[in-house]
Formats: C-alpha cells, sequence, structure tokens
RNA sequence: CGGGGUGUGGCCUAAUGGUUAAGGCGCGUGGUUUGGGACCACGAGAUUGCCGGUUCGAAUCCGGCCACCCCGACCA
C-alpha cells in the first residue's frame, strides 16, 4: 500500500486527555481515534491490526471444529429476564424502541445463543457443537480504564460449546486453553494460566493474563509450574502443586474460559435425548477473548520511546518501504525507479509492505514516524542504494541499519 | 456511584479581572531543502465546554449543568 493513500495522521505531541501508554501510542500513531471515553474509531491501521487478530483466532479454532457464526447484538429484554440477568447484569445498557420493546445492547451472548442452540440441538448425534462469533460488545461500565483495556464498547470472541455431559466440557475446555496459549502466543504474548472465580457460574474459571506493570489485574505466579492464580481467590502465597513461594504479578486478562454447567440451559430448556432415550440437560461452557483488549494489551508490552514495535503476525504490514531523495533530480529518477520496484517485488510475493513513497517528506519524518507506526521491517533506499547497490534493512528494534541484496531481502521476509 | 483534577482553533500549550485571546504543531500557497519530526514568506482557522450571575469590563471571579482524566468501589 502507498502510504500517501493510508487514511491517518500522526501526532508529536501526547493527547492530553490520556495516560494509558496503549492509547497514547495508539492514537498518536493513527490506530485508532477517540471519541468519546470508553469508545474509539478504528481506523485502516487499527483495523488492520485488529483483522490480523481475528484471523489467527479463527484459524485456531477452526482447528479444532469450531464454526463462526454472527449473533445479533439487540437482545429483547424476554430473554435477559429469563436468566434474572436483566436486572442482575449491572453493566447492561438498555434501550427502547419506538414502540417500547426494550432492548440490551449485548454485553455477552449466552441469553441469545442458548435459544438459538435448542432449536438445533435434540439428539446426542447433535453433540458436541462448538460455535463462535467475533463481534462488538457494549457494557455500560461506570468507570472506564486504561485506554483499550476497559471500554463501553469493545470487540470480542465469544465461544460456546454444548455437550452431553460435565465431563465432555471439562475436555473440550481443557483443549480451549491450550488453544489459547497459542492463539496469544502468535499475538506475541506468553499469557499465563490462571485459576480464578467463576463469578456465578462455577466454582473456579481460567484466565489468561499477560503481565505487564499497565496491569489492573494481581496474580501469584509459580514460575516452576507456569501456573497462577488470582489474587482475588488466593490467599496464600505458595504454589500448590509444588509448594513454591509465589510471584506477584500485575498482569491484563485477556482471555477467560467457563464451565457454565447446565446454568443456561436450564434456564432456556436446552435438552437432547440421549442414547437411552431419556431426556437430559445439555452441558455448555463458554470461552472469551477480548480481542481491541488484545489490542492494546499488545502495545503495552511491545513499545519503546520511539513507538510502537508490533509482533509480526498482528503488524499491520510486514514492510516498511521508505525512499529518501536528494537535491539531484537524476539521482531521485533512480532511487524512485528502484523503490517502485522493489515495491511490486513484494507485492508480488504477497509480502504486506507500507511503501512511504512521498516526495515532500523529510527523511527524518519518514523514519520517525515510521519508528513511530512499530512495522517490524524496514527497508530505506536512498543514497547508500546508489553507492553499494544494497538495501538498508533493519528490524524495528534493532540500533543500526545492516545492507543486504534483493535475494537475503526475500529469504528473511519469506 | 464516592473522592480529586482538568476543560482555550483539528492537536499541544500561553495569557494579574483591562484593547482586536498569544505561540508551537498541523493545514493551504510560493520558494529553498532532503539519512532521524528542515527553513523562509504569506495565508486560512476561536462564540475560551454550556447556561446563568457578579462587574464599567470575564478565558480569568461565583453558581448550576455537561464532558474528559486519575484514585476508590464495581468488573458474568
Amino acid at each position: 500500500m502507498l502510504q500517501s493513500k493510508v487514511a491517518y495522521k500522526t501526532y508529536k505531541e501526547n493527547p492530553s486527555d490520556e495516560e494509558a501508554r496503549n492509547a497514547i501510542l495508539l492514537i498518536k500513531a493513527g490506530f485508532v481515534e477517540k471519541v468519546s471515553s470508553g469508545i474509539y474509531n478504528l481506523l485502516p491501521l487499527g483495523l488492520r491490526v485488529i483483522q490480523k487478530i481475528e484471523n489467527i483466532i479463527r484459524e485456531e479454532l477452526n482447528k479444532i471444529g469450531c464454526q463462526e457464526l454472527l449473533l445479533t447484538n439487540l437482545h429483547p429484554k424476554e430473554y435477559w429476564e429469563k436468566t434474572g440477568r436483566w436486572q442482575k447484569f449491572d453493566v447492561l445498557f438498555k434501550t427502547q424502541s419506538q414502540t417500547g420493546s426494550e432492548y440490551s445492547l449485548a454485553p455477552t451472548h449466552e441469553e441469545i445463543i442458548f435459544p438459538l442452540v435448542k432449536k438445533l440441538i435434540s439428539s446426542y448425534k447433535d453433540l458436541p457443537i462448538a460455535l463462535y462469533q467475533i463481534h462488538t460488545k457494549y457494557r455500560d461500565e461506570l468507570r472506564v480504564k486504561s485506554g483499550l483495556l476497559r471500554n463501553r464498547e469493545f470487540i470480542m470472541k465469544d465461544l460456546y460449546s454444548f455437550h452431553r455431559n460435565n465431563e465432555e466440557v471439562e475436555k473440550f475446555k481443557k483443549i480451549v486453553d491450550k488453544v489459547y496459549l497459542k492463539i496469544f502466543k502468535r499475538c506475541g504474548l506468553d499469557a499465563i494460566e490462571t485459576y480464578a472465580s467463576g463469578g456465578t457460574f462455577s466454582p473456579f474459571s481460567t484466565e489468561f493474563q499477560v503481565p505487564t506493570p499497565a496491569g489492573e489485574d494481581t496474580i501469584y505466579y509459580c514460575s516452576n509450574c507456569r501456573i497462577a492464580w488470582n489474587k482475588e481467590i488466593m490467599k496464600e502465597r505458595k504454589c500448590k502443586q509444588c509448594k513454591k513461594e509465589l510471584q506477584e504479578l500485575k498482569t491484563i486478562e485477556v482471555g477467560n474460559t467457563f464451565n457454565l454447567g447446565t446454568k443456561f440451559s436450564e434456564a432456556f430448556d436446552v435438552r437432547y435425548i440421549d442414547k437411552d432415550n431419556k431426556e437430559k440437560l445439555v452441558y455448555a461452557g463458554c470461552y472469551g477473548i477480548g480481542v481491541t483488549r488484545l489490542m492494546g494489551a499488545i502495545v503495552e508490552v511491545y513499545n519503546d520511546e520511539k513507538g510502537i514495535i508490533w509482533p509480526e503476525e498482528v503488524a499491520p504490514f510486514k514492510v516498511h518501504l521508505i525512499s529518501i531523495y536528494l537535491k539531484d533530480e537524476k539521482k531521485n529518477q533512480k532511487i524512485k525507479k528502484i523503490s517502485y520496484e522493489l515495491y511490486e517485488k513484494l507485492n508480488k510475493e504477497n509480502i504486506e509492505v507500507l511503501f512511504d513513497e512521498r516526495e515532500n517528506v523529510s527523511p527524518g519524518e519518514k523514519l520517525v514516524e515510521s519508528d513511530l507506526i512499530g512495522i517490524p521491517y524496514k527497508i530505506v533506499i536512498g543514497e547508500n542504494y546508489l553507492k553499494y547497490k544494497k538495501f538498508d534493512f533493519k528490524k524495528r528494534n534493532w540500533k543500526y541499519y545492516k545492507q543486504i541484496n534483493l535475494a537475503q531481502l526475500l529469504k528473511i521476509l519469506k
């Protein structure tokens, strides 16, 4: 993509109404725009990152047999009254149609998917089934926090699985837990599986926590067993498995998994006929990943004084190609030619490249802005190329450029 | 929801109660530049969050409201 065509704008000054590093950087670099407290627009660069994350999730969930669908975000009041959560769910956004019908804006989708699944399941032969979506959620938070980490509107992946019994749920949950670690890993994050409270659902849930000083959760972590307990459920500081002293960490919760048991199946009367011809309640699990929050968490973990440093798999582009012009018009023609040729070549090789081809922008501005945006690989074509016939190449976090030829370049980028 | 703080062009800031609200960034035009946010000239852009009050005079003082930020409570 040509940089002059990208709808973005970078800023030199920090926004005055943000303190969270993730929000400051994402706004300064042109990935998001703030509309109001806890409400952000995703600009093209930001959306690219979100889509990268979403596709990693899709790939990994589809591999374990989950199916994607899309559920409505307008939830009629009756559905939420059935579970008692119209009153109890404290961050529920409520709204009304012109005819007086009441709805909530979706903060989660159990109330919608259980009635749906009721229509899909009648026999044990229909089980198990695992359905997920990646969609917007609304929560009327009393206090929004930490940039993209806690918003009123955000994107979430929510997966729901339905089974014949509790053992099957537990078995599937273990598979999901494993896949979650892989998803976060691909996003560049070493998430820690953490025992946490299950809220009103179950005795406990599993949270996926990413260590960073910016985190709002506190966990006790055992480096020996690579497992942790959320502070809210753990009083002692010794590992239950190996008795080692636990380490206290500040973390961001990027995902969680629950065994729902039959709680919602009872509320919506979701049953199946088992082999023995008896009618039984369906057992279920639910599993969430905060996609927008994940983007924020990645930025919290990967940045320096110059800007963002995107992990490769979630970066908006893989390569930032920058051409730097000189006084000499003849030389410029050469630089331009080489740059556009490389740009075409990379496109042909399906290597995602952002090409800063702009002519009346100073080298300093291009390079500083490039570091702010944080694309993993940088190629600079200017005077050096004319001298050495090699590209100046560097990773975002390298201090110095390396001079390499086209073959070496393609080998690294493929 | 409790406590604290802040609201000034698109962004960041300045301005003892006293002319026509100042500067930087960004933007437009022209020119000079080009390996780490270049320079010069000219120009456009503001009911100082909103409503009311005090005053000869309010961005500035007072009251109410709204918005945003931070701490706390909350976070299936």
